[in-house]
DNA sequence: GCTTTGCTTCAAGTGCACTTGAGGGCTTTA
DNA sequence: TAAAGCCCTCAAGTGCACTTGAAGCAAAGC
């Protein structure tokens, strides 16, 4: 059933970013660590500094921890996350319902049913985009192979 | 070789939308009619109104018909320009990228080489996306399960 | 010590893909 | 003949997802 750390009933304090965060590939990330600035999480992640504190702002990102001085310090848990957001971007999932879906998240174990909810329509959602994009590869070799035949054989014979 | 209407050197007036526009659903259409006003390609395609003019008016549509009193007509042809178009949208290509892509066509037969090279960009891109949803279904099986598991068992074991 | 580098907040600006509004014309139905 | 319905153009407005700018703090290098 999924063996990811089914750390849920959390131990100090950093908020449960997600059960099962396991599956698929991770940002790239230093071994041993677990705090990294802003500007390194940028750097990972592809994502600018600004949309990092952005979606901190808006409730996308569990709250980030602080240095002493109130810098950003960001965690492995978070680079997860993030990389989990990261994917509901690509399936076209807009940002407002993300944070929903944080909400959630931050709501704890009493919203596993509505999260389970959101995820099996996004499923079905992409399931259906992948079809789609699948159909439309096949209309793009026809093409291709139309015009590369068209570029052997100038003119039609 | 794709066997569509390979009618390039075209007869009367409608400019080549696009050789080998077949393969892939497209969109319902009244049988043995080729003349439409916009409302009823709005309804066939999805797309507001506003938005096919829109499209005209960027550029992104060969120049359509008018009726006597300068309304629109679209054809079949039209309509499987719009179907192209719709997926060329799927894939995440920009307005202007398809606009370029409507220019070449309207250029003629020398630019089959560069269209050419754009859709196999585009085939690259699309099977990247393709892989990267399929590895998300992944991600979004295994957390559904999760949930579905953590309901059945509430509270960890 | 002073400048550079990298972080902070808050507000305003940008780019894209449309959408909406204002003002008007033609054709069809009451 | 008058109102309804569908079309037209042109310009301005909207929503989303960021991005950029202004002003400032704080540790690190010369």
């Amino acid at each position: 059933m999924c063996g990811m750390t089914v750390i849920d009933g959390n131990p100090v304090q950093a908020p449960p970013v997600d059960a099962c965060v396991a599956a698929g590939a991770d940002y790239p990330r230093p071994d041993g660590q677990d705090s990294y600035t802003i500007g390194e999480v940028a750097e990972f992640t592809g994502l600018s500094a600004p949309t990092l504190r952005w979606y901190e702002q808006i409730g996308l990102m569990p709250q980030v921890e602080r240095s002493h001085n109130g810098q950003r310090r960001f965690g492995n848990r978070d680079l997860d996350w993030l990389n989990f957001v990261r994917r509901l971007r690509l399936t076209g999932m807009p940002v407002a319902d993300m944070v929903r879906f944080a909400e959630l998240v931050r709501q704890g174990e009493v919203t596993y049913d509505e999260r389970r909810e959101i995820l099996e329509r996004t499923r079905t959602e992409v399931l259906t985009r992948v079809l789609e994009l699948q159909d439309t590869l096949a209309v793009l070799e026809s093409k291709i192979n139309f015009y590369a035949a068209a570029h052997r054989a100038p003119e039609g014979a």
